[in-house]
RNA sequence: GCCCCUAUAGCCCAAUCGGUAGAGGCAGACGACUUAAAAUCGUCCGAGUCAGGGUUCGAGUCCCUGUGGGGGUACCA
């Protein structure tokens, strides 16, 4: 095998051989000294754009995954390039986070060395892949220069009331002993990290008031529509989950209190038959206070069970209700009917008020659990019976809940009234009495950012040994990391910050009475909801960003990244920007104007994972195929967000494009600045057309059409030189040209040298795009198609300007058509110049 | 369960406004070059658009129903 190799090589070692590792260690150096992607230039007069790839997690080298993303991302970069602007596409590193930590715990080695290790690695495999990034503005979250930022903002929502501490139950990761946001928590109950099985946990921890802002995030994504992908809006809105309803007030039997309930249908409120509480809310505990010791036992027994109770078993939706009666009435306000009140594990304590009037008539849960424990079914809206059979369509029989539309009955003032109207009706006579009023609620909750580990963002806060909280005043910042060495950072459930004597133990700022610094750190994805403004000015020692610099590159024009941050990082991100609106930092209120969403690069059909061993490796795959064949596959596989199968693409198809691009380049013999129009028509409306349709498609993300576009390109100038006008045909120059152009989006290391070749300076990245000549896209003649009745009868070669009534008139002229209409009579004829003619025609 | 997306050649994928189903690639066949092979170049082969119904002069495209695949969510009252 070598041998061949070899032999091969020195047969052929002439400069025709696309040698793409040669490519790469030219170039390399020549754009670090050129820096044709540094915007640091501030008398740049050119519109801006500010583009924006996800930063990466430093574990590791890179892998296909970035190599997908950094692809695609610098595809769009830098076609705005070419277009004319003054492109920003900084890059950085999110650096804080669980996985160093616990790499480190597993080494005993520190976070920090291990994290910065790897940054130096994934740096040099990104520069060699070529990205158009302006390293200068380069930032790592983990730097004492940017976390201080982090304690800054979080010093920011503490004073806007949106940083506060509260008690709760908590979802806590036992594998990495820490909380998590309930964003962190996957559908069937694991950790998203850890992969380990969430369990739920009462800790004082700090979360930031996302809830306050639930309307704005909600509201706000409408303009969003058309430039994010839909199914990024969707899963937001479904995240956010707005209810509209109403509060209804039961009084509760001995008990001063009145008991609100949150209901979407306050229409159902006549059929209520009893009331829910959630077992491991406080009502009902207070409620079962003083009742029966065997009721309270059997509550006690029933609260051991529910918290014993894996997510699994939560979750499972088919699983059969189960609850204790606590021996307690409400009345309910609308007809003064005593309502059993019942604890059960389908209530959730925290949303709404933690319980609900149940109307199992028309509320499946309800009806499941009403007919579990034989309580009463009252139905209060006639909804018409679509059985077929004529079977009744009774929910106590069917043990189906009617939750369609109907006329109301058996509900006193409503009755007779449709669905739509007693709801606001039933609202009306709720708030004339005082017992309840319109009122909405989220599923989302507020964010929990508190997290018991070493290597994150220390929360600039210090407790007094009364209690009180003092922020650490910004002047003091920042709150340093404490040295790792000789801290244990082995996960026990408290924070490893509280085991640095030193650090933890400082004096109240208040009266110097001895208090303790907070020895929480920020979850990461703080770090990451503000990251695309420190990019404005990386250097700033004296603010976060600058509100001026915002104003001129923000917000984000085109963000790409993977669809897992469709939910956490961006919701996280919007929010803390309309924050930073609403306190006078920013104008805007979205952080991204744009997102395109890439797919996943997996194999075999099947998602790469260390365990499966199925991994395809980045530095394989550059070494075997080299950078740009990598980059053109990513293009050229398919739609962005789509799935990458990479058993299914073939980098050895892109590599032998791109030498067949290069040959075309070689043998190109005339000289730079040759007349075109002089040059072969034929070839010339193929580039030409590419030149008029290459943009649109770019901006549409349809790269994989650019790409085949291309090829269609080069196969045509291949043609043009091997069979038609030949090497030194000026139209050959200008496709070869217009090539190398086009693959400075694709393939930039090819791209430049073709560039040179056909006898320009580098850098051909910073060269714009040419305006197709209009004249060369107008075809001479066009086929028209005749159909009759809607099948193809015949083909008519005709000018482009051909009018509908000429065009008519060949059409009935021809003898296929003539045929195919026989003795038919023509009822209609449809012409759509120059391309179609439809004879409708009755026989 | 609910919500959303999707289905085009053996495979990956194209197909502006509804107007000739094919741009491109992979795989395959044949030929040229070569002593031969690789590489290269050339030629060719290839679906009637998941199924059924509807709207229309005309449907891959719009509407309805169903099936397959993918994703989100999970007792949110």
């Amino acid at each position: 095998m070598a041998h061949e190799q070899d032999s091969a090589s020195s047969r052929h070692d002439d400069e025709e051989v696309y040698d793409f590792s040669a490519l790469q260690k030219k170039w390399l150096p020549i754009w670090d000294e050129l820096q044709p992607f540094s915007t640091s230039n501030p008398d740049d007069e050119r519109p801006r754009k500010y583009v924006l790839d996800m930063f990466p997690y430093p574990s590791g080298d890179l892998h296909m995954g970035h190599a997908e993303v950094y692809a695609l991302g610098d595809v769009v970069a830098r076609y705005w390039r070419q277009q004319g602007f003054n492109v920003m596409h900084p890059i950085g590193w999110d650096s804080f986070g669980l996985p160093a930590e616990n790499a480190a715990i597993k080494r005993g080695i520190d976070p920090r060395g291990w994290t910065y290790d790897n940054i130096a690695q994934q740096k040099k495999s990104m520069r060699l892949y070529a990205a158009s990034f302006d390293w200068e503005r380069e930032i790592h979250t983990s730097d004492p220069e940017y976390y201080k930022w982090n304690q800054w903002l979080f010093l920011e929502l503490y004073k806007a009331g949106l940083a506060y501490r509260k008690e709760s139950w908590v979802n806590w990761d036992p594998v990495d002993q820490t909380v998590l946001a309930n964003e962190q928590v996957l559908a069937d109950g694991t950790s998203e990290r850890s992969g380990a099985m969430v369990v739920k946990k009462r800790l004082t921890q700090w979360y930031f008031k996302i809830t306050d802002y639930a309307d704005r995030l909600l509201d706000d994504l409408d303009q969003l529509e058309g430039h994010w992908p839909s199914k990024v809006l969707q899963m937001q809105r479904n995240w956010i989950g707005r209810s509209i309803g109403a509060d209804v007030e039961f009084e509760i039997e001995g008990r001063e209190e009145r008991v609100p309930v949150f209901t979407t249908r306050p229409d159902t409120l006549w059929g209520a038959t009893f009331m829910v509480v959630a077992p491991d809310a406080a009502l009902a505990s207070e409620l079962v206070e003083g009742t029966s010791p065997e009721v309270q036992q059997r509550f006690a027994d029933y609260l051991t069970e529910v918290g014993h109770s894996s997510e699994i078993e939560r979750q499972a939706t088919d699983r059969p209700k189960t609850g204790v009666f606590l021996e307690r009435y409400a009345i309910n306000p609308v007809n003064g009917e005593r309502l059993p009140i019942w604890a059960a594990d389908y209530v959730l304590a925290d949303y709404g008020h933690g319980a609900v009037m149940a109307v199992p008539a028309h509320d499946q849960r309800d009806l499941d659990f009403a007919r579990t424990f034989d309580l009463p079914v009252r139905v209060v809206l006639d909804v018409p019976n679509t059985n077929e059979d004529g079977a009744s369509n009774d929910p106590s029989e069917t043990g189906v809940a009617l939750a369609g539309d109907g006329t109301l009955i058996n509900s006193g003032p409503l009755d007779g009234l449709r669905k739509a109207e007693a709801v606001p009706r039933a609202i009306e006579i709720l708030e004339a009495e005082g017992r309840g009023r319109a009122t909405k609620n989220y599923r989302l909750r507020d964010w929990l950012i508190s997290r018991q580990r070493y290597w994150g963002t220390p929360i600039p806060i210090i407790h007094g040994e009364d209690g009180t909280e003092h922020p650490v005043p910004v002047e003091q910042l920042p709150v340093l990391l404490p040295d790792a060495a000789g801290l244990d950072l082995k996960p026990k459930g408290t924070s490893p910050l509280g085991g640095a004597a030193d650090w933890v133990n400082v004096p109240n700022p208040v009266d110097g009475t001895p208090a303790k610094r907070d020895a929480d750190t920020m979850d990461t994805f703080v770090d990451s909801s503000w990251y695309f403004l420190r990019f404005l000015n990386p250097n700033d020692d004296s603010q976060a960003f600058d509100p001026k610099e915002a104003e001129k590159w923000a917000p984000v024009d085109q963000y790409v990244g993977g669809v897992e941050h469709a939910i956490l990082h961006l919701l996280y991100a919007r929010f803390i920007t309309k924050v930073l609106h609403d306190l006078g930092y920013l104008k805007f209120t979205e952080p991204f104007k744009a997102l395109l969403n890439q797919g996943m690069v997996i194999l075999d059909g099947a998602k790469m994972s260390k365990s499966k061993g199925n991994i395809v490796f980045f530095t394989e795959e550059v070494d075997k195929h080299g950078v740009d064949a990598v980059r053109l596959t990513m293009a050229f596989a398919g739609p962005p967000e789509d799935d990458i199968d990479w058993a299914e693409v073939s980098p050895v198809g892109s590599a032998k494009f791109l030498a067949r691009a290069w040959r075309v380049a070689n043998d190109v013999t005339s000289e730079p600045g040759v007349d075109p129009a002089t040059g072969d028509t034929a070839l010339r409306r193929v580039t030409h057309r590419f030149l008029a349709d290459a943009p649109g498609l770019t901006e549409a993300f349809k790269f994989n059409v650019v790409v085949a576009r291309l090829m269609e390109l080069v196969n045509a100038t291949r043609k043009t030189i091997d069979s038609g006008a030949g090497a030194a045909d000026p139209a050959v120059r200008e496709a070869a040209e217009t090539t190398a152009l086009a693959l400075n989006l694709f393939a930039p290391y090819l791209a430049e040298e073709m560039w040179e070749k056909l006898g320009f300076e580098p850098s051909v990245a910073l060269v714009q795009w040419r305006t197709a000549d209009e004249s060369l896209l107008v075809a001479e003649s066009v086929t028209a198609i005749v159909q009759v009745n809607g099948k193809v009868r015949d083909r008519l070669e005709v000018s482009p300007q051909i009018t509908d009534a000429e065009l008519e008139a060949l059409a009935l002229a021809s003898d296929a058509v003539q045929k195919a209409i026989g003795e038919g009579e023509i009822v209609k004829v449809i012409v759509r110049a120059p391309k179609l003619v439809n004879i409708a025609i009755r026989s």
